[in-house]
DNA sequence: TCTCCCGATGTGATCGATCAAATGGGAACG
DNA sequence: CGTTCCCATTTGATCGATCACATCGGGAGA
């Protein structure tokens, strides 16, 4: 009663069209398809132009059947979703991966794991062998599913340093702590003493580097440390425009704000504002990410941008070489202070 | 010399490891795993039985090759890829996609159509059954990939009306005029008569629809219509920008503007703040979108909401129906007034 | 009691690739 | 001239599911 192929897809051609076509056998398109080790030219040729000719495209399916290869890896987002799918920083990742993965032929398949019940199928899935590796991004600590697929021995590589998983995992990440130390060293380069800092939460690996750096400048630069300058956030717009607040009631004498993210230093921002101070002149402001929030803020925020795009890039080469067998890697990219009008 | 095998991945339980398991044969096995007819209870729960001892997974690649299935869809984004990643909507909408497809358990395969080469690539992915429909992104006319897998007959479910497609394509999309012609209406209720509008590309519907939506308020409230209140953006804050000084200078009695996007009124307000006009005293301001930037913005968009959840929810449903052999379909959604400060 | 039918189950063929072992045909060498 | 290699190629087996068909068994109906 249901007629399935409604619009008429015709059976797309097979290996086996491909090499009667080249007038050579199976085993010698399946060759010239694999590297073309131990192939003439010639029948290299009349295979391309059979391929060419017959509009053929490799089976993926029957290929991963004997293969045992999927020939595509997971992209993991790990709770808590909104905080990625609001963070503009997260689409550059997406779309970077995406394209690294489609440059090698390598589809990307989206995963989120939200409730319990996506959890464990996604875990199964991932186990199952139904993708080679796994791209993740789950800054919180002890990630059960990120766990059991390291326990599995499924290549996972994570974005940013993930805590609480063996030392085995790799990872690719900005120097947090140094583009930290960076701002903290500008603000005080303008003669600020009193630098206060909104930081991320301290269950996450950049949260903790960056107030790791801002204290190590402090240290360095023999500015005494002082616990009424600092308050964390959780990385969102609201967070920031609280932390000021407390801020300004615990220490009014704050002459600068290294902000752990631009989206909670717009809140800053606005809470600096409201509170009669002006920005760069009374209170200086220093925001983390460079994110579109960074230009569209008034005044622009001078920030610290993370190099998103090859973190991206980055993460997938370290990928396919660990799906190829090698071993886990990690790697630190650079940041870069880009000064604006907020400090 | 390379060990592919690093980390001791076994071997999976294979359907016939569940056959033995359970004492009855593949056969029956796969009965059990596709709907369950045509078997006792008896073996049914001896079957599910066996499956969770043996931890069995079914293996995807090996049903996709002989069913011709893949059991996977496709998320297109066709150019301008800038525009989605930038817009807050693209974020819900694919996250809404992802879940509604892991709610059938089919897998999302993440598809960026941005260079020539990608988009050839893509296009033969997909016509060579790699998936088994496609939801598209993709607001410009006559998409060149969209009208390849029209033509091929890939089931296909778009995201708002596309342009230029033969009408058989199905498509799910908010009533971008009604909700356009909510906004004006509300505008006019507060006594504002110099309506201007900041609208959209007009080769995206979404631009067209609500140009009309403004055009038939003002029509039916017996306001005349005046071409200097008309100005075009391209949905970006820049341009919004641009396109407020231009109407200030065209029509500088204008007492409220309909912007087509949240994003294009943040320039809006922008510019009018600059120019020295109170939002929403000298001019009301209404935005499209509800966005975070809607509430991000001061003084807070008066704006309209697009059900974007609903929205990724109905296209994947109407995506499988189509997989499913049923005819293509058309789902027209209603939008919401979102009253805020700035109207 | 003997058919007939139908629900439940088993079995070999099949999907389209790769893999491994076998084959064929020179070139190099003694 | 025969043997050995090695490169290029063919061929049957294989991966793990589903599918189509054969088979079996028991209850209804004559």
């Amino acid at each position: 009663m249901t007629m399935s192929n409604t619009g008429g897809r015709r059976r797309p051609p097979t290996i086996h069209d491909v090499a009667r076509e080249a007038g050579v056998s199976r085993g010698t398109v399946s060759r010239v398809l694999n590297g073309g080790h131990y192939v003439s030219p010639a029948a290299q040729e009349a295979v391309n132009a059979a391929i060419r000719k017959t509009g053929y495209v490799v089976n993926r399916h029957a290929r991963s059947l004997i293969t045992g290869r999927s020939d595509s890896v997971g992209f993991l987002l790990t709770e808590p979703q909104e905080r990625f799918f609001e963070d503009p920083n997260f689409n550059v990742l997406l779309r970077g991966c995406t394209q690294a993965l489609a440059a090698h032929d390598v589809p990307l398949l989206l995963m989120l794991a939200g409730t319990k019940d996506e959890r464990r199928r996604i875990t199964r899935y991932i186990t199952a062998g139904h993708v080679d590796g796994v791209l993740l991004v789950s800054s919180h600590s002890g990630d059960p599913v990120a766990e059991e697929l390291r326990a599995a021995g499924v290549p996972l590589v994570a974005c940013g340093k993930p805590i609480g998983l063996g030392s085995k995992v790799s990872y690719v990440a900005a120097d947090d702590r140094d583009g930290a130390r960076d701002m903290v060293r500008h603000l005080l380069s303008l003669g600020r003493r009193r630098v206060g800092v909104v930081t991320g939460p301290q269950d996450t690996p950049g949260g903790v580097e960056r107030l790791a750096g801002y204290r190590e400048v402090l240290a360095e630069a023999g500015v005494a440390f002082d616990e009424r300058l600092v308050v964390s956030g959780d990385y969102s717009r609201a967070s920031g425009e609280a932390g000021a607040e407390r801020l300004l009631a615990q220490a009014p004498d704050v002459d600068a704000v290294f902000v752990a993210s631009d989206l909670m230093a717009q809140g800053v921002l606005a809470a600096l504002q409201r509170a009669g101070r002006r920005v760069p002149e009374d209170v200086a402001v220093g925001g983390f990410d460079d994110s579109p929030a960074a230009v569209a803020a008034s005044p622009e925020l001078t920030t610290i941008r993370q190099p998103w795009d090859r973190i991206s890039a980055e993460m997938v080469r370290v990928l396919l070489a660990q799906i190829g067998g090698e071993d886990p890697a990690t790697v630190i990219l650079p940041t870069e202070l880009v000064k604006r009008e907020s400090a």
